[in-house]
DNA sequence: TATGAATGAGCATTCATTCAT
DNA sequence: GATGAATGAATGCTCATTCAT
């Protein structure tokens, strides 16, 4: 039987398309229920080739959450930087989440793995950011720190099921999300802004 | 060691005790990295003994979950009986929130395994109840399906994520995490009830 | 929970009906396929019993193997004295036959273990025998040693299938059976006895 | 050994000999006793091997006794095409008996297995075929039904056991037993056929 | 770059058998 | 005479990973 490179094959491609049904494939069933020989029966490739590109499944899979957590990150220190100075921390948490689902919405089985993956979760990523933005707009109102760390938990936890839930299943809007979600957590006395 | 019946052995005791362990591992390294011969080590126990008193690691692992999903559903609908007639259902929030925190911070391996087991989760159990409580009070300043919805799902995404941090892991009082979590959701015009 | 002897239980009669249900479930599902815990199940008792009475599961079967063989020896001798005198061996063999069917039809079970278990089969319980009986009618008109000795173990394969399927399945008579083959085998020149 | 693909490997040739070997041994010890372990081990390949070219024990072991099966009954019909019009049946027969044990000597190992596995026996496989072929010339001396089915069932009886003790225990000649059997069945007036 | 072929290491499950009561 | 409780010893099968081509 013919063996080596196959016509029209490239390296790149086949890495890029490798990870892609990873993704999809660890989304759906999770670590564990994912056989390499699933992925590269997806990406039409031979097992041998998936070791080409990756040094074992573990690392593919922690290369994904890394690549998750990054861009969130990206997304967080981006949006904050950009709104260091405005005076109403209620705008930048509303900004903030819906550029958070909105990248959620574009990787959705991306986001289905890093959220699902209790080892890691937005808790690990987040919290201390969302701590330190919180911190301006909770002191206002909040007597206490546990109260706030609280606080920030919750609104976490919001945003990971809500993610999971009504962005990811039910499909619903991502500005619609990011606006009940502040709506929620930082409309004590005002009205809801629109951005 | 020789074979057959151990010396004052007795069943009751042998298959509470390999529940007991499984649920620790279980909750610890998850189903997947969680091997019977694991489970049998920690009980002091042979594999064979587990069949004796299960049918699977599957089936064991799914009554674990029933089990959860079934006591939590009882501390629901409890309650919610209890208060039925009460007339401001953030009383009735607050009191079943900390029933079930305090269920929580008994059961501390069952619920890092009711709340990390994706495919169950609280919504799947706890969302169309909540629903229901919530609606009276949420129609008071939520105008539409869409915000109610989401709120309630916000509420669920709360409750799991201060379980798992600020209860299981930081050891949070269950009654404290309760106020918090009504003063956020529930504390538009009022103040926070003491119970 | 009550441990001890049952009220009315006897051992005598728990070691009939274990050995019983062995050979009705030996010979439905073979002697690997039936499990010490169906054969218990089927006689209501608890498997140490089952040891109080049999060695082993592989003793209790050649025990069955055993009584099988014997019966049928006991058969053929007896047969074989009655009729040592007679001249027409056709009819030693006709009535023959008749007995050993009717054993098979009054021990269905047994019967099928027998012939079932390969490593024994009427072959080696009955090749010699048969042989002596044979050899004063088969020398008459078999030119050789040769054809005489297939033509014994032709008869050996026709009452092993017969038995197996016309007999036990089919449940032809006993007398018919015997007279059937009778006449295939020994019917040359003259026509068939009646006896 | 070192792990991955060996010097020289050949995935037909592999296969190829698990098959042979698993028929050896199976013909040896039965389905029950044989392990996947002796067979990897007589073929000097390790257990995953195995799983690679087959399923599953059971289904190895279903597809070698459908390829007897088919085997025999593929000699069957060609025989009997053959000599369709052929006038006198009990050539046929004595062809067709020839032919049978030649395959049978030819293939020892799956032959054992094909009439020692009692789900399947000669019986089901061929019996009704049997039953075409003999009727011609049965109906020319017996007078009933019953008589003609018990006729075939002894001929198949007849074939097996002389099959399994004759041609593969004493290695005696094909030809030779296919001769004896017609003789015995066929032989009430004429002479054997010499083929 | 890619594949055909193979393997190391492990894991759930089964079953005959045996002790302590 | 009989049982509740337990175990030793297998055994089929899976999966990530790796060599030779």
């Amino acid at each position: 039987m013919a063996r080596g490179r196959k016509v029209n094959s490239n390296g790149e491609k086949s890495m890029k398309l490798l990870r892609e049904k990873a993704i999809e494939i660890f989304s759906e069933y999770g670590y564990f229920q994912t056989k390499i020989s699933d992925i590269v029966k997806a990406a039409n490739v031979t097992q041998p080739t998936f070791y080409l590109y990756f040094e074992s499944k573990e690392t593919l899979y922690k290369e994904i959450i890394t690549e998750f957590k990054f861009n969130l990150e990206e997304i967080f220190d981006d949006t904050v930087n950009e709104y260091e100075h405005h005076q109403d921390s209620k705008v930048t948490i509303q900004v903030l989440l819906t550029r958070i689902f909105n990248y959620f919405a574009l990787n959705p089985h991306l986001t289905k793995i890093g959220l699902t993956e209790s080892d890691m979760s937005l808790n690990g990523i987040l919290s201390q950011k969302f701590k330190n933005i919180c911190e301006k707009f909770v002191s206002n109102f909040l007597n206490n720190e546990i109260a706030s760390h609280i606080f920030v938990q919750s609104l976490i936890g919001s945003v990971e099921r809500v993610s999971l839930s009504a962005l990811l299943e039910e499909n619903m809007k991502p500005e619609k999300l990011a606006e009940e979600i502040v709506n929620i957590y930082f409309s004590r006395e005002e009205a809801t802004v629109s951005i």
